[in-house]
DNA sequence: CGGTATCCACAAAGATACTG
DNA sequence: CAGTATCTTTGTGGATACCG
């Protein structure tokens, strides 16, 4: 997931990169209604691996909009959230969901 | 590319499956500028292969989000468009644009 | 509980060649 | 010019097993 840095890419390759696979719409889906653990997370994401699951979070916490907090507590608990600057992505998935609402619709009336 | 039309998706999915490939974006973003050719499409996305790129143009077609007019001359000349539909995708496209220039600023900056 | 480590399958992308 | 047809290569995700 986080391999290639190789690039330089235009801004709006930038935004889609971070947040174009479907886990990771997801993912910011269930983080925009607050902090999660990673069991609420795996449960709230139906049909996620445990291991895609961790790919993604690792690779959206690299790229700093979400931060994680393990505490050091037996058994171990984990909790996700949103940084300031995922916070900020706020308006485009609204954008995108809304823009979703009207196409879905237009495909069903026909 | 057109296989899987298993879902029903959310909506931000929904948004998201329509652009999120790296090359959809990048094809958006060349039809946004105006109606262009196979040849300028290809050419003026670096890197995309030629069935790569008939692929996704055919993709977006079923979609409505692009128009494809052929010609029938010989050379054949053949023009896409975005649509309607694929018009009212601008705004977000340009937020995303916007926000991917402020990241790598902030990349940039550290 | 929240991971990491492997192995495998399959889909997507690249390269190349050919065509209406 | 704008494709289609193949073949090969790559990579992402699923399944499973194990660990601090």
């Amino acid at each position: 997931m986080e391999k290639k840095k190789e690039l330089p890419l235009c801004p709006v390759e930038t935004t889609v990169g971070l947040i174009s696979n479907k886990w990771k719409i997801l993912i910011l889906r269930e983080l925009l209604k607050g902090t999660k653990r990673f069991g609420e997370l795996r449960s709230g994401i139906d049909g996620i691996s445990q291991k895609v699951l961790t790919q993604n979070l690792r690779s959206m916490e690299e790229d700093g909009i979400i931060q994680r907090h393990a505490y050091p507590e037996v058994p171990p608990r984990v909790e996700y959230s949103l940084s300031d600057l995922g916070e900020t992505l706020k308006p485009i998935i609204s954008s995108m969901e809304q823009w979703g609402l009207g196409y879905q619709e237009m495909i069903n009336n026909g």
